[in-house]
DNA sequence: AAAACGGGGTC
DNA sequence: GACCCAGTTTT
């Protein structure tokens, strides 16, 4: 074994966080945590983590269930094409599979929402097979310890961080090795103020000997983010009922509900809105809006920003898409329409 | 190769 | 405000 893969795996050992899915080789419990982590903090989806166990202890019991309630579970997690994905890809192994997850990397990456990522990492520490995972955590050791600034987001980058990865990999352990490396990149050498006066690669660190820590690693290409005007309509009946539509299966939010939309190119008034003839296609013309919120919510999604007006409308009678207030609860949404329905109710 | 896809933590 | 997180899929 390379000398720096010895020195992850003693520090993991005594370092590591306890974790649930620490302790099993089960995959679908690996699996699980695999999916819920991708873009994720541990501290974020450990309580969903813990709730879907709890809901859903086999693949079975995941299969069974509905999407709507998966998602609900999923709710404030973001990415909901991860469980999208994690229930056809549970529906396939319970009904196809018999239960079994693929037992290699070649048949997890088959598997809907597992890329090379979450492949390597469930071979690894469910079947030992020898594939180095490289995530965001492993780039940033990797750049620092080699002092490399090739950009991780860019495909040349990506390649010579995988074969570096592998070489660098404990074969006879790789799943220690897979999870000292990453647990070693999430609490020590974090990506602002990395514990670099107490490292046990300090000797090896290329990038400490020539203060560029600090710089690496290198990613180009920042995001753009655009700006967009959501304009809710929210009726209300006098048995306190309200609507609920559901979003398309593709774009943001994909599956879950929210009020009636009407988007805009930019902030519009009471008189805008009630010019645009959505209010009649929604047969919600009786009465006029009124906005709820004076100043727009701005909700700050990494690739946009929501700028959100919520319009309250009574009404006497709701027909299509009903939803008493009483069992709002149960449709998964959005944060930003949870949140709204949280004060909303708080101060009705 | 680039864009789309969430929400929250940290500095 | 900018960056980042146990990335994957679609365009």
């Amino acid at each position: 074994m390379n000398e720096i893969a010895k020195k992850l795996i003693s520090w993991y050992l005594v370092n590591k966080r306890d974790m649930p899915w620490r302790n099993t080789t089960d995959p679908y419990k690996i699996w699980l945590s695999e999916i819920m982590l991708q873009q994720t903090r541990v501290a974020q989806g450990m309580p969903y983590y813990l709730s879907f166990i709890n809901a859903f202890p086999t693949v079975h019991d995941l299969a069974k269930a509905n999407e709507d309630e998966v998602l609900k579970l999923w709710q404030g997690l973001g990415y909901y094409s991860r469980a999208r994905n994690l229930h056809a890809t549970a529906k396939f192994v319970s009904r196809e599979l018999n239960g079994l997850f693929p037992n290699n990397y070649n048949g997890l990456l088959s598997l809907k929402g597992v890329g090379d990522y979450t492949a390597s990492a469930i071979a690894s520490i469910c079947f030992g097979e020898p594939k180095a995972v490289l995530d965001g955590n492993v780039f940033r050791v990797l750049s620092r310890v080699f002092n490399i600034d090739t950009p991780i987001n860019e495909s040349i980058g990506k390649k010579e961080f995988a074969l570096l990865a592998s070489e660098l990999l404990d074969k006879d352990n790789p799943a220690t090795y897979n999870q000292a490396i990453m647990e070693f990149g999430a609490i020590h050498c974090k990506p602002q103020s990395p514990l670099c006066n107490n490292c046990i690669l300090i000797d090896s660190c290329q990038a400490y000997k020539s203060n560029r820590v600090k710089e690496l690693p290198v990613k180009l290409k920042k995001i753009k983010i655009k700006k967009v005007y959501y304009n809710y309509i929210v009726p209300i009946s006098h048995n306190n009922d309200t609507v609920l539509v559901k979003r398309p299966p593709k774009g943001i939010w994909a599956n879950l509900f929210e009020f009636p939309l009407i988007e805009s190119p930019k902030e519009i008034t009471l008189s805008q809105l009630v010019l645009s003839d959505k209010l009649k296609q929604l047969g919600l013309e009786s009465n006029t809006p009124v906005l709820y919120n004076e100043n727009s919510i701005v909700h700050k999604l990494s690739h946009r920003h929501i700028y959100t007006k919520f319009w309250i409308i009574d009404v006497d009678e709701i027909s299509n898409n009903k939803v008493s207030f009483t069992e709002i609860e149960k449709y998964p949404v959005p944060v930003l329409i949870a949140n709204f329905i949280k004060d909303f109710c708080k101060n009705n």
